[in-house]
DNA sequence: ACTTCGTCGTGACATTTGTCATGACGTAGA
DNA sequence: TCTACGTCATGACAAATGTCACGACGAAGT
């Protein structure tokens, strides 16, 4: 029998899963969090063989609790099952020692299978996730870049960019120059919805 | 017995909800679709009696299909069923005809009930939704500058937008500023933010 | 008929944004 | 050690953006 732990934090969705998987004769939810920073605890108290994470989630995003519990509870294997494929995402899942991608668009019935695949000690990936992602190579933008990039997304301009950065407005001026070249962008908010798009501005 | 439609692009999500509706003893899942523009035919060939539909799905959105239905299909009741509580959603779904608006956080267990009373002919709205709804009011937004904070969201520059709209460079910052001033935003890309945000924004 | 509103346009103006050159500092690798 | 790179900063300049005043047209309501 293979323990799930499910975390998502839209409810409908987590339960809808729930009642997916357990369908499965050889499948069993033992453990339902809505928030990333329960994940680690809940697996451990539930002795969960898999976690499927989402990635968009408060508190700390799956690829976060994937690898807290790389780390602190490895004999559960996490599998990352959200709904954007960012070729970014797949690289820093697999980095953080996740068992598996998979996309909210994949067939119902392909779940189960993937579950069981991770539960067995293999990797599962979507082919042509991977080789989007490997395609696009790691994030190009530096650390810095990032940060402004994330706050400019908020809608700020970048003089607010700078004093919440403490840095001078020149500054953020130029590492914004740099991402919009590395993005190919016309513009900061062009620039930072490529980026975002590309899965390059996880927290 | 209740025959329902589902609508959802993505199909793990799909699966899994019409695994959760199939467990109760009255309701009965006799339709998939991914795309909003295949759901009227579908309805009409399966004889739905209630459809439950996304907002974001590719070919039309969810309260556009429920347009549809109310017009061509009017014995199959919708029933929005979304990832986003924009106070805008709600007020544009009822305005097309649909029985029902539930947010993807609510408890799976609810669901069948809000199927079961939509089937029964009551209307079935999240109670805090349809508060802030009325408190947001209709959108502030002209037709013009709605199209114009589309274009913008896309990354695109005020110049490009007037070539794309046909409009002079001119006109379109009247436009833009014009939606500055009524989102309260401080430039372009944070009242477009704030537009979609209020669901203000759907095409 | 009059007013209001949205739409479209122009021109002028201040501000913001994007680019570039330049320099300093620290870290990491060759 | 030398080099490359990221970080932070300044100053100058061009381009894009945001604001305002003004006028014209048509549709809708009084």
């Amino acid at each position: 029998m293979i323990r799930l732990l499910l975390a998502d934090d839209q409810a409908l969705v987590r339960g809808a899963i729930a009642s997916l998987l357990d369908l499965e004769d050889d499948l069993e939810v033992v453990a339902q969090v809505g928030r990333g920073d329960e994940v680690l605890e809940a697996a451990r108290s539930s002795r969960a063989d898999v976690a499927l994470l989402d990635v968009e989630m408060p508190g700390l995003d799956g690829i976060g609790a994937a690898r807290q519990l790389k780390v602190e509870y490895p004999s559960c294997r996490a599998l990352i099952v959200t709904t954007f494929g960012r070729p970014g995402y797949v690289r820093l899942a697999l980095e953080a020692g996740a068992s598996g991608f998979v996309v909210k668009d994949t067939p119902s019935g392909q779940l189960a299978d993937a579950v069981r695949r991770v539960a067995a000690g293999h990797r599962v990936v979507d082919p042509a996730l991977a080789a989007e992602s490997l395609a696009a190579g790691p994030s190009p933008l530096s650390a810095r870049e990032t940060d402004v990039l994330i706050a400019i997304r908020q809608g700020n301009s970048s003089g607010e960019v700078a004093s919440q950065l403490h840095l001078s407005e020149g500054t953020v001026r130029n590492h914004l120059s740099s991402a919009i070249g590395k993005t190919g962008a016309r513009n900061a908010s062009e620039a930072a919805r490529i980026a975002a798009e590309n899965g390059w501005l996880l927290a």
